[in-house]
DNA sequence: ATAGGTGCCGTACCATGGTACGGGATCAAG
DNA sequence: CTTGATCCCGTACCATGGTACGGCACCTAT
């Protein structure tokens, strides 16, 4: 049975972090041992399983219902949320992409160009 | 001159959204009639700015900075600001993209395979 | 036995870019 | 002259994902 601070290093978090996690339901309350909080290898888990779907880009929110359906095998929602969380991933790096590309453009023209205005400072203008 | 409604408007963002600008010195403190703010066509291309170059992927505090420039013609800076910014740029769609592609993976895994464990869920774990 | 390292708890704070609210003043139209 | 819109101000709140703080209890090693 692990303590907060040992599941916390185990799960590469800080102790804020698991209790972080706990008031917003994403770890259960566990067992405790004279007010010390005891976790075990399915906390532990639950932890990695958390940094694991954030690094695939759900939301805190987003992963609270994964925990959900983990217990329930409800593989057509999984694709669902997975499916919107892929379509918003693809809006967000559009955008981006958007702004790199003409910051980019923007940038090449003020090295390029070495008369009047700053092209990039003149584009944010008129 | 315009009243910080007009001016708002004309700029595409909310009244509050000016007052927030200003308390953040995106905008100077416009001159006053009876107390009221009275803009001129300045302020409107300064708003511009900020919305375009927001766009362009800058923060509120490299806008601040960008604006500073905008007087003082230091193209050297402005680029360096602009290359900053791409780089940036360029790891955060690095990283999404990153996030698309093992998502995407899984949940075509998880459309293709309608045997066991959700391949979505089950990549978390472990 | 005493000091340092953890643990507990509630609450406040951080960045980012706004948005909302309440109470009062003032302006424009009918 | 009254009504409604707009203005003023300070302050609080929103989402997101944490991080920090203060005060107290407890455990372990020296």
């Amino acid at each position: 049975m692990l303590t907060i601070g040992k599941l916390a290093k185990a799960g590469g978090v800080g102790v804020e972090t698991v209790r972080f996690y706990q008031r917003r339901d994403l770890l259960g309350t566990p067992s405790r041992d004279g007010g010390i909080r005891r976790y075990g290898d399915e906390d532990l888990r639950r932890l990695r399983f958390i940094r694991k779907a954030q690094r695939a880009g759900f939301t805190l929110e987003e992963i609270r219902e994964l925990i959900a359906l983990d217990n329930g095998q409800d593989r057509d929602r999984a694709r669902e949320l997975a499916e919107a969380r892929l379509a918003k991933l693809d809006r967000d790096i559009a955008d981006l992409q958007a702004a790199r590309n003409s910051l980019q453009r923007l940038a090449h023209a003020c090295a390029r160009d070495h008369q009047g205005k700053c092209p990039i400072l003149a584009a944010f203008e008129e």
